[in-house]
DNA sequence: CGTTTTTGACCGGCGC
DNA sequence: GCGCCGGTCAAAAACG
């Protein structure tokens, strides 16, 4: 099976980090507002899925627009206020707290910071970040709750249009060992010795990388 | 030497 | 209109 054949498999937006996190916060971020979104759900659903039960569900996430941004209609960029000025459209944003030492966390993306700016009542400066992809727009956020200093809200504006690399290093070699086994399994002759699934990390990678060629 | 980070300047939205 | 604030730009510096 060549690699190309594989579904476009696209990452969770946020740190997978905060996925394995046994202190991961789950209180709704504050000063926040609920609203529907075009964010990838079934993304975030199986990606907080693949949590491995530490924290089953989702992780600490609440999608939330800025006092700007108006859901009531798609083309908010288009609307107009009272005053006749335009609204500028603020894509939908997805915000997870996380109690780290770490301010960056890894979500397999690659990020460049394209600014920082000091926010008022917080010691902690927020940084600005944009995903290196060059067809890529998406934009993240990383700043200090004032409350409570140890944790990192990070918040992410926008769908990535390009696989995560790093998951599908991930999930390269699992999709590779499952349909080994379903190879097995289809092969093996009725009433036979039940087909062994025992497979290392190793030799996961080197089926990968061999099948990805 | 190409890429990334830093950081002050700049701009636009908002409240008064 | 003015000042504040958040977000972005872009030149310089740092890094690998």
């Amino acid at each position: 099976m060549e690699a190309e054949n594989f579904p476009y498999l696209f990452a969770p937006s946020f740190p997978l980090a905060s996925l394995n996190s046994p202190s991961l916060i789950d209180q709704p971020m504050q000063n926040s507002q609920y609203a529907s979104s075009d964010i990838d759900l079934a993304n975030l659903l199986s990606s907080s899925m693949a949590n491995g039960g530490e924290n089953p569900g989702f992780p600490c996430l609440s999608t939330f627009s800025s006092s700007m941004a108006n859901y009531e209609g798609e083309n908010v960029n288009k609307n107009k206020v009272k005053s006749g000025r335009k609204k500028k459209y603020i894509p939908p944003r997805v915000a997870f707290h996380t109690r780290s030492a770490e301010d960056i966390l890894d979500d397999g993306y690659k990020w460049r910071k394209y600014g920082q700016k000091a926010v008022k009542n917080s010691i902690h400066p927020r940084s600005y970040y944009r995903c290196t992809h060059h067809t890529c727009n998406v934009k993240k956020q990383i700043q200090r709750l004032a409350k409570d200093t140890s944790v990192v809200v990070t918040t992410y504006e926008g769908i990535h249009n390009h696989p995560c690399e790093k998951l599908m290093e991930t999930l390269i070699p699992l999709t590779m060992w499952i349909a080994s086994i379903e190879l097995r399994c289809n092969n093996s002759p009725p009433n036979s010795e039940p087909v062994s699934f025992m497979r290392t990390g190793a030799e996961l990678g080197k089926r990968a990388r061999v099948c990805a060629r």
